[in-house]
RNA sequence: GGUCUCGUAGCUCAGCUGGAUAGAGCAACUGCCUUCUAAGCAGUAGGUCUUUGGUUCGAAUCCAAACGGGAUCACCA
């Protein structure tokens, strides 16, 4: 595809060289898809070369036209519409595409390969995962999985925060209204029975800010007074110290959502090559300030806490380390940073973060590179926007979250009822159906959540956001599955797919030229997805292809095809449709039925 | 207040390295299952691309300002 694009944009050199005395670069010709009330594949703009020429817009296009088509065998004809040329592929090109992408001889990669760490999920071991987490875990994997496909050596990370004052939180709370619980004494999931502490802590921590307050004390100083708080403090320091109880209570208590987390992350079909945790790398930027400070990048104020000034990069002055010695947030991720780059050698380092840290990320890149680190310019931080609700913003401690295994269970349910009354599924055993409600729900879910460009915020409704019609992964996996039935039957009816030759072929469908375009633009549209990091460039084209291959199927029959080389070739470009889906839809971390 | 970011159909979103009459899906309405799966296809209706100015042969797209939403500016993480 590329190969052919490259010849006409050398071919139109030659032309406007040859009929105006023009002179461009072929790498200047720059050919766009023509829109689809047209004829034609390609469009050049001729308006630019207007004054040149001494020539209208439509003159040049005319004049082109004729060149092209009775110089270069690839176009078939052409129309030109004001400044627009448009031109018509022959239908031997589109066959000779066909064949190319069929045997794998159109790989078409041409990025060096990097070696990538993409760290994401990261969460918080105080609380189960909600519908924010999923929005971090689809965009981490389906990225990292991109970035594979376009020949990067990629390692998904995951850095989970088991430590710090929340944790103890859940633990101050348990220890008060515990009574020994276990998630197989209450019959939950340990992130979320974890989670019920969390809640609790905070229930009884506003009615003693609130009871503080009614006694006339001010506010902020009751939300350091309440008691429970000062527990949790004091259960940090403990903690710190090392003290065994404390840490045999968290230990115990990490274990539990561990579990949890392990479940959810099988269940929604993420996983990862390598966890850290902070209580163990929490403590390693401590050699950076140290490092700063002998460098003259860091400096002391009077109360011996330590600064860097980012004004030069336009940021402000920053902390890292306190007057009391301990380190803060950026510190650790300086100091893991490090690690990661010890680890991994990366050229690149993504982090899969909410776009509330992106002062947080600037900040952290811009001290390294003061640093002269060589991974600073390799940090990339994969900012994403928040998921709302109908009813606004969603609020851990306010109880107003999505959850994920809930939402997961509710769309496995849907998926199922669907599925039901459609009733197409005779034959499949529970096993499978199983699996398959599975793989509809999270189809659905995924697709939902990766169409939408990453930077941006989107609104989650869960009575109408998760369709199994128009713009969604089921439509995406249902164009599968027909194909999947074609497939089949061609097996039955002894048509392999391995006919390559169909260069006799002639008058194809406009559907189907248009479709080798989108299959051919296949490497294409993985390499700008992963130079943008952005599975919904890959989500829009699986929607794209399976919609023209949908239109395809109304339009086109295959199996009363007479010609017996023409039925080849359909059920030929089917496979292959078929085949580019599923790998369309892998990246994004969905998988594809046979039935449904 | 400073910085960053977003503003496209009733709703959710594409399009944004400048190009033709701005596209999908949902919702509404109309057709199409004796033929390979109708979770589909075709069509109707729905738009001052927030506003104003600028650059250009040409602006949803680039620049500036205004208005409106959001994020962030902790010795929190």
């Amino acid at each position: 595809m590329k190969a052919l694009e490259n010849h006409l944009a050398q071919a139109i050199t030659g032309a406007l060289q040859n009929l105006f005395s023009i002179s461009v670069p072929a790498e200047q010709i720059a050919l766009q898809p023509t829109r689809r009330e047209f004829a034609g594949t390609f469009t050049f703009v001729t308006f630019p070369f207007t004054k040149q020429a001494g020539k209208g817009p439509e003159q040049i296009g005319q004049a082109l036209g004729e060149y092209l088509k009775s110089n270069i065998a690839e176009v078939a004809d052409f129309n030109v519409v004001k400044g627009f040329l448009n031109l018509v592929i022959s239908d031997a090109t589109w066959l000779t595409i066909f064949q190319d992408l069929v045997s794998g001889k159109s790989a078409e990669r041409t990025a060096p390969a990097q070696k990538v760490v993409v760290e994401y999920s990261s969460p918080n071991t105080n609380k189960p995962l909600h519908l924010g987490h999923l929005r971090n875990n689809f965009l981490g994997y389906s990225v990292a999985e991109i970035l594979k496909e376009n020949g990067d050596e990629v390692s998904k990370v995951n850095l989970v925060n088991d430590r710090g004052i929340h944790i103890c939180k859940s633990m101050v709370a348990y220890q008060i209204l515990g009574n020994g619980e276990t998630p197989e004494s209450a019959g939950i999931k340990g992130d979320h029975l974890v989670g019920k502490y969390y809640v609790a802590f905070d229930k009884i921590y506003k009615e003693q800010i609130e009871e503080l307050v009614g006694k006339g004390v001010e506010k902020e100083a009751a939300k350091k007074e309440a008691p429970i708080m000062q527990e949790a403090s004091k259960m940090l320091l403990r903690w710190e110290e090392g003290d065994t109880e404390t840490i045999g209570l968290w230990e115990k208590m990490n274990g539990w959502v561990y579990a949890g987390f392990d479940e959810t992350y099988t269940n929604i079909g993420v996983d990862f090559d390598k966890y850290y945790y902070e209580s163990q790398t929490y403590l390693l930027g401590k050699d950076f300030v140290a490092e700063g400070l002998a460098a003259g990048v860091f400096f002391k104020k009077e109360n011996e806490s330590v600064w860097v000034d980012l004004q030069e990069e336009g940021l402000d002055e920053k902390l890292v380390l306190r007057a009391d010695g301990t380190s803060v947030y950026i510190t650790q991720d300086l100091g893991t940073a490090d690690l990661k780059y010890k680890d991994f050698g990366y050229d690149k380092s993504v982090y899969v973060i909410a776009d509330e840290q992106n002062y947080h990320m600037q900040v952290l890149k811009a001290i390294l590179k003061k640093l002269q680190k060589p991974y600073a310019d390799g940090i990339y931080h994969l900012s994403y926007g928040m998921v709302d609700l109908p009813s606004g913003k969603m609020k851990s401690r306010e109880g107003t979250v999505v959850d994920a295994d809930e939402l997961v269970a509710e769309m496995i349910d849907t998926a199922r009822q669907r599925t039901e009354e459609l009733g197409k599924i005779e034959g499949l055993s529970e096993q499978e159906l199983k699996r398959l409600y599975h793989m509809l729900a999270l189809g659905a879910l995924k697709y939902f959540l990766l169409k939408v460009d990453p930077k941006k915020r989107m609104l989650f409704n869960p009575e109408e956001s998760i369709n199994f019609q128009g713009n969604t992964g089921p439509f995406i996996q249902y164009t599968h599955a027909r194909i999947s039935a074609i497939m089949r039957k061609a097996g039955e009816l002894g048509l392999g797919s391995n006919a390559t030759d169909f260069s006799g072929l002639q008058n194809l469908h406009e559907t189907e030229s248009e479709v080798i375009t989108m299959l051919a633009n296949y490497h294409k549209v993985v390499a700008e997805a992963a130079s943008l990091y952005a599975p919904s460039v890959i989500a829009q084209y699986a929607y794209d292809l399976a919609k023209a291959y949908n239109r395809f199927y109304t339009e086109v029959s295959i199996f009363q095809e007479t010609n017996p080389q023409a039925l080849h070739f359909r059920v030929a470009f089917s496979g292959q449709v078929a085949t580019t889906i599923k790998n369309a839809m892998r990246l994004l971390g969905i998988e594809v039925p046979e039935r449904m």
